[in-house]
DNA sequence: TATATGTGCAATTATTCGGTTGCGCAAATT
DNA sequence: AATTTGCGCAACCGAATAATTGCACATATA
């Protein structure tokens, strides 16, 4: 299944876990201790975590710390960024707007 | 049914839908010459736009139609700060990591 | 070696989601 | 007044989601 960051980030447990370890990164253990569902439960919203590439795996021994992929939040950064390109040209074209009406007046 | 903005932007077609009406507010009809799906399923969309309030109404005789909510967007930007903030505060520790390291060389 | 621990994976279930179709209603058009 | 147009709403359907339970397997620990 082909995910991406905003499905990522759709689900509230999800979006604790990210604001979890994106202070210290965690085992599957660790993050369920902070939440009433099961280990399981938490482990399935990493999967998906992992799979939109918003939080990366580190092995030690038969533990696997779970931290945050910063670049991927970006993503969502990135999104934003356009909508304040479009407010700006709205603005911008007020601006001209304004200009054209001040330019008739005299 | 309590919907959240993370809710709202986690479906593509939503996206879609905001990005549109971010240039232009737009009837439902208008929208949907956009996509293939039905007029029907946009209105289904816009709904849950609008629970979110991403998204703001304007009455016109029978039309109706329908507008970004550029501050609902900003909570998106909100959460974001969060992690920003975090790295901040990381990256300040590194500092201080590093400073109290040349502090024990001497 | 035997046992406890940390983890992922599969099967199951209730719920939600995205979509279609059909309908009713109010506003425009003829 | 009759018809067309724009819209929301409800019923329905298949697919996806979130959560639970049970299991298998590898790594520590006794």
């Amino acid at each position: 299944m082909r995910r991406d960051v905003f499905q990522g980030i759709a689900d509230p447990t999800r979006r604790a876990i990210i604001l979890l370890i994106a202070m210290q990164a965690m085992t599957p253990n660790a993050i369920a201790e902070h939440f009433k569902t099961s280990r399981q439960a938490v482990s399935k919203h990493l999967q998906i975590l992992t799979e939109c590439k918003l939080v990366k795996q580190e092995h030690s021994g038969r533990e696997i710390y779970y931290q945050l992929n910063g670049a991927k939040m970006a993503d969502i950064d990135k999104w934003l960024e356009q909508f304040k390109k479009i407010w700006e040209t709205r603005f911008n074209q007020l601006d001209e707007v304004l200009l054209t009406m001040k330019k008739n007046k005299k």
